[in-house]
DNA sequence: AGATTTACTATTTTT
DNA sequence: TAGTAAATCT
């Protein structure tokens, strides 16, 4: 009898690989088993690459479950997966896909049993994670005020640092922090309290994702056991990976040894955070064998902004040696305007804005890119004045607001009732109680064990009001399943407490609401807390959905504009002092940085560039400084650029007010 | 506990 | 200048 055999998948599409991939790409998506490095350059398409290679992978007939692909942020991965299940026009449901902190996440909720941990730890953000580094000086008595003393957002800064470059503290501050060496064993102190902080309440934060991730993968069989699980890893943006997550790789690879990572060494800019350019540099002499292929088609931009590109990044040493093709036809080349002050740099951006939007160019295609957040305060100013419609990329997070982080504290120490700083959050904001008295009350109820009652018996008048409010209202949400509902409760004592506390407090009652709106799609209490990590949508920026998006114009700092691209980028404030950060000029590698943003920066423009400076800058430190432009544009040839002089009117008062 | 004053220090930022 | 952390006052 003949067998037939039918395909595990069946998708009435088939995908044509020839038409869309040049033969750089092809031959990624075709053979890049086993440990593959891919330089892309910018603008080569790698994202489109990896999106192929994911397609391919599943027609032959791989199981989605067992491919990890490994994003910037989460929201790159949600892009990824769209397009490549339009591209299949299937679902891909069981995708390991996000971040490396998502997966950990994810990950860890099964195994955090090993570490110690249960499986509904809470993550803490930056700033929780600054508050509990505080209690932890006070409890070992030492002073503040001594002088030179750290901070605690600097001892925060070196924990984060030495986890993510995977080296211990003393190296970090002696590198890093000279000027605190004699603080060590403090510091040191003050982190082993952190970490035993964290582990008593059942908390984690960003870098214990990765830390205990790694760590329970060091346990041998949990080790095999996610190795096998990974037929595929497939890492984007390799560039700005650090050590931990290369360890972390190096483990996670080691059974199937199918690792494709996918980068650009010239656009590593974010060092700052423990990114580490040797993990791509490295790469082929860590993963034996490895295959390296090559992109170096630009569809992007025009040979005029790709050729400035090119010249920019030549300087850098410590890089692999590429030139960049375009295939886009000859256009205009990059302009440089020297302005008189901040105040002109706006109003010819502002004004040439407007003269390109007329001719055609929807705001949506211009963006205005800036090394600093401070250097688009004039800008703002004068959009405004002009109605142009803007919209400042990666303002404060959704989730990282004092009053949506309030409510949740709520939340929070329901699900972990270990949860010592959620606890002692959601206490505090009760009339008569602050942080001494909730740290009392905390004390009694998980230390001394003593039950509500007792203690509620011996506060005083004020102290027992605002108590008895919290135990009540968490009495009644432990009632209550679904967390639309329970947000509801708490804001019926919250709602005052905003109009007491905040001077905008319409807003932050809508945000709630919207909030609640969200909590909506949760079965229960427990489900929304644990998933709202991956919640990358909820930012600032969806505010602005309700607008016409073809009509605002972005602003962004270089590094947030990674992976974006647009038809006109106006770069301002180039001007010595400002760019390259003067902080980066004693040191090789930072300066090398600096000229990477740099490059970053102009290879976000698709067609026209417009860099400006101004001359005139006035700081609270030195007052007026007469500036020249940045030293990254003396190194350029004269013919890669064009300078534009700005004339202003004689008559010109009658518009200033 | 909560308000007010004083002192200090100015990148880049994801989860 | 502004925004925050720490100290001091009520």
């Amino acid at each position: 009898m003949k067998e037939y055999k039918l395909k595990t998948f069946s998708s009435p599409f088939i995908i044509n690989y020839q038409d869309n991939l040049n033969p750089e790409q092809l031959k990624v998506v075709y053979e890049a088993d086993g440990p593959s490095l891919v330089l892309a350059g910018a603008g080569s398409g790698k994202t489109r690459v990896l999106i192929y290679r994911l397609a391919y992978l599943y027609e032959k007939g791989c199981n989605v479950r067992n491919i990890l692909l490994v994003t910037f942020t989460n929201k790159a991965a949600q892009e990824m997966i769209n397009r490549a299940e339009r591209l299949l026009r299937m679902s891909l449901k069981g995708l390991w896909a996000g971040t490396f902190h998502h997966v950990g996440n994810l990950i860890l909720r099964n195994e955090s049993h090993l570490l110690g941990y249960s499986s509904n730890f809470s993550i803490i953000d930056k700033e929780d994670a600054k508050d509990l580094i505080d209690d932890c000086i006070e409890e070992l008595g030492y002073k503040k005020s001594t002088k030179l003393f750290p901070k605690k957002e600097l001892i925060s800064n070196i924990w984060s640092l030495a986890i993510n470059s995977f080296k211990d503290i003393e190296e970090i501050i002696i590198k890093n922090y000279p000027h605190i060496e004699e603080f060590i064993p403090d510091i040191k102190r003050i982190l082993h309290r952190y970490t035993e902080k964290k582990k008593n309440a059942n908390i984690m934060d960003f870098g214990d994702l990765l830390l205990n991730w790694l760590k329970i993968l060091k346990i041998d069989i949990i080790g095999q056991k996610y190795a096998k699980l990974f037929h595929y890893i497939l890492v984007d943006e390799y560039q700005d990976t650090n050590r931990l997550q290369f360890e972390i790789l190096k483990i996670i690879s080691s059974y199937h040894k199918n690792i494709l990572v996918v980068g650009d060494d010239a656009q590593s800019i974010y060092s700052f955070r423990a990114a580490d350019i040797n993990n791509i540099l490295d790469f082929p002499k860590v993963f034996k064998g490895t295959k390296i292929f090559k992109l170096r088609t630009n569809y992007r931009s025009t040979p005029q902004i790709l050729n400035l590109a090119n010249e920019i990044i030549k300087h850098n040493k410590k890089q692999f040696p590429k030139k960049l093709k375009a295939i886009k036809k000859d256009d205009e080349t990059p302009v440089v305007v020297k302005t008189k002050d901040v105040y002109q740099q706006a109003q010819f951006v502002a004004q040439r804005l407007v003269e390109l939007n007329y001719q055609g160019i929807p705001l949506n295609h211009m963006a205005v890119l800036f090394r600093s957040r401070f250097q688009v305060l004039e800008l703002e100013v004068e959009l405004l004045k002009r109605n142009i419609p803007y919209f400042v990329r990666g303002g404060v997070r959704f989730f990282e607001q004092t009053h949506i982080k309030d409510i949740l504290s709520y939340l929070k120490t329901i699900i972990n009732p270990k949860d010592e700083l959620s606890f002692k959050r959601a206490l505090s904001l009760h009339r008569g109680i602050g942080r001494r008295f909730a740290h009392h009350i905390w004390e009694d109820l998980r230390i001394k064990r003593k039950n509500i009652q007792e203690i509620i018996k011996n506060l005083p008048k004020k102290q027992k009001k605002g108590f008895q409010e919290f135990t009540d209202i968490i009495q009644t949400i432990k009632e209550i399943k679904p967390p639309e509902a329970a947000i509801r409760e708490i804001l019926k004592t919250y709602r005052d407490y905003c109009y007491v506390t905040f001077d905008n407090p319409q807003d932050r009652i809508s945000d709630l609401e919207e909030l609640a709106k969200m909590a909506r799609s949760f079965p229960n209490i427990k489900r929304f807390v644990l998933e709202l990590s991956s919640y990358e949508d909820f930012k600032g920026e969806t505010y602005f959905s309700y607008r016409d998006k073809s009509q605002i114009l972005v602003l962004t700092t270089i590094h947030q504009a990674k992976g974006l691209e647009w038809e006109v980028v106006f770069l301002i404030g180039f001007s010595d002092y400002e760019f390259p950060h003067p902080k980066s000029l004693n040191s090789p590698e930072l300066l090398e940085e600096e000229r990477r943003l740099f490059y970053v920066a102009t290879t976000r423009t698709r067609s026209l560039l417009y860099i400006t400076y101004p001359q005139n800058k006035y700081t609270f430190k030195n007052g007026l400084i007469i500036s020249r432009a940045s030293m990254f544009l003396y190194e350029l040839p004269q013919n890669s650029y064009q300078e534009w002089n700005i004339y202003e009117p004689d008559n010109a008062s009658f518009y200033l007010d």
